[in-house]
DNA sequence: ATATGTTGTGAGACCGGTCTCTTTATATCA
DNA sequence: TGATATAAAGAGACCGGTCTCACAACATAT
């Protein structure tokens, strides 16, 4: 009874070659499927390989290719439902191209981001999409490009490369869901992210490093502005990292003189922490705080009320992520562009009507 | 401006070598961190390789070594947030100790898982951990551990392959459960499963392939044989896989002459479906009736009432299997067992008292 | 002074595939 | 029948690292 003890030299194609009697080139070919063999040849190296269980070495394989089948993926945390589901639309597209994914967790920070890349670059992966969680460090980035590997940022983009993104239309989703809620009658709006920060509050837009963010707030405080609503910023609130977090940003922004009515958040974990901040102050949705959250999330349609949401179609964007990385690989010629997938609002009951 | 049109031959040792005026044995050492090299030399090589950008290859590296750093992740469905946060918790046992996770979907389908592992085993993982589709196909992991590869079992054991297993300790878990529910009075309890079968119903528990399933059946079966309750195998619901599927279920259950008072979910996908057509059928939880579900879900403390759950440590679980892969990698002498991560009910709103 | 040990460096085999180039066997044609 | 085209198989270089072994230079022991 021999067992696993030994990392047993596994079976090569000259293995099979001698077993088959034939040369180590011929073998490779039947295995390899590539060149021409004759059929006798063929099914006299098939069946040696079987006999001895042959697997090839893909390692070796890429090695003298130069291909590795492999996409590399950075995310900020596989955790959340809007990672979760890119993640397997990137996996679809791929597996459709007959490429593997490789997944790595940043957790949002820009050192595990970076040695994230280094390493997926040194396992010669064929591309790589990144969520950068930073959009004013790109040095690594640009070390990917210089490097020939072909790269595709994912929900954030980043000008100043000269590569694909792949984003929801953040700003629309923002304007949308905003308009929706002032249109609802509602004039004091705040909006919470789970974005790092000293202190809650916001002095300038510019400064949000991540563009989704960023861009969704412009969205958000554009349509304030436009809608007369003073001093908008005021109401923007970052720092949501966890529940404890959470309490004390939606509790210091419910105690203001002038309290907002209605709440965005930022993501699906934001919202359904929101949502249990409210739950454990004793407040009611929506007839206390209106909220709406972006993305999809199981949890949002089974609360009561149910929650009024942006739709973000994360599938679509992993997907349309992972075809465009795949095109990149390919050589397909296209120029650099950045892809918006449009997002909608979801009405369900987690807005009140106010005013009048 | 030179772009990234070509695949750009890398920087490899040999270039490095020779603009630092060495032999490509010695910038290796450097390079490779192993071996012994002056001060002097070593300064050279490094200047020269940071010049040069170089970046060692991985692939080439693991293949003399014959160590990838990688490990392998076969799992039945990445978006199912039990997997999710298992992955998590392999991931990070992986990280702490230098390695790598390359995640495959088998999509519960034994084919897939299949191809999976081959495929995880052609690209020379150090280590694999896989979530069985079917307990009573083994070939393909017999011929890991031929291969030479430590594999570690996740979520459901195979008594008959001898082999590492890390599981919750799904029979007690069901026993708990179903006691719970009888304790509240429930004579006539369901079982619901997401697993594939012809019909809803099932005849024979040893055919359940899924050795967590079947263990949590066998508890929930025991309990109710023992509290006299007749036929408990009538209510043992297979086929929920989604939610137009479970209606179905859900509805045929409870039209029955003697319908169930209480349901058990097999997993969280399974209890947000049964909630959904709960709701869907006008039916309030747990008046109308009662329910619990495996694994604690984002979704499952937001609902009104919040939902009892079966807390299973998912993310224990993962870390553990990571950890104890990692041990086989590094070849410790251990006693091959089977790890069972222990579970408790949390008892929150959806389980009525009845009777009496 | 010669033998022995130590340290740093170089030369080259090796991992397991792919792939080019060459050689051999067979088919086609004049 | 001999010349030439073509198909099939073999030999061996190559990918980019690691690692063993040989060897040189210098230090220490006898």
């Amino acid at each position: 009874m021999e067992d696993s003890a030994h990392p047993k030299r596994s079976v090569t194609v000259a293995d099979v070659a001698k077993a088959a009697k034939v040369s180590k080139a011929t073998a490779a070919r039947v295995l390899g499927g590539y060149g021409v063999v004759s059929a006798k040849i063929t099914d006299q190296v098939m069946a040696a390989a079987a006999a001895l269980e042959y697997r090839p070495n893909e390692l070796a394989r890429s090695m003298s290719t130069g291909r590795s089948g492999i996409i590399g993926v950075v995310v900020g945390d596989i955790e959340n439902a809007f990672f979760s589901l890119a993640v397997r639309g990137i996996s679809d597209a791929a597996r459709l191209a007959g490429f593997n994914v490789i997944i790595a967790n940043s957790g949002e920070e820009l050192d595990a981001e970076k040695s994230a890349v280094d390493l997926l670059i040194g396992k010669r992966v064929d591309g790589l999409i990144v969520t950068p969680a930073r959009c004013d460090s790109i040095d690594h980035l640009q070390h990917v490009r210089r490097a020939g590997v072909p790269l595709v940022l994912f929900d954030r983009a980043i000008p100043e490369l000269d590569v694909d993104a792949v984003t929801g239309d953040d700003r629309d989703a923002a304007i949308t869901a905003t308009r929706y809620l002032t249109g609802q009658g509602h004039r004091r709006l705040a909006y919470v992210s789970a974005m790092d920060a000293e202190d809650d509050g916001l002095t300038d837009i510019a400064r949000i490093s991540n563009s989704a963010v960023r861009e969704r707030v412009e969205g958000f405080v554009s349509v304030l502005t436009e809608a007369g609503l003073p001093n908008p910023l005021h109401y923007v609130r970052l720092g949501a990292t966890n529940q404890q977090q959470t309490d004390g940003v939606i509790k210091r922004l419910l105690s203001d003189s002038a309290a907002p009515t209605a709440l965005l958040a930022s993501d699906s974990l934001v919202g359904l922490r929101i949502f249990k901040s409210l739950q454990s102050l004793g407040l009611s949705i929506p007839k206390d705080v209106s909220m709406i959250s972006f993305l999809d999330a199981d949890w949002t349609s089974v609360t009561v009320p149910p929650i009024t949401i942006v739709d973000q179609r994360v599938y679509e964007m992993g997907k349309l992520a992972g075809e465009r990385l795949i095109a990149r690989i390919e050589r397909t010629p296209l120029a650099v562009e950045r892809l918006r997938v449009s997002t909608s609002l979801v009405v369900r009951g987690s807005v009140a009507t106010i005013g009048r």
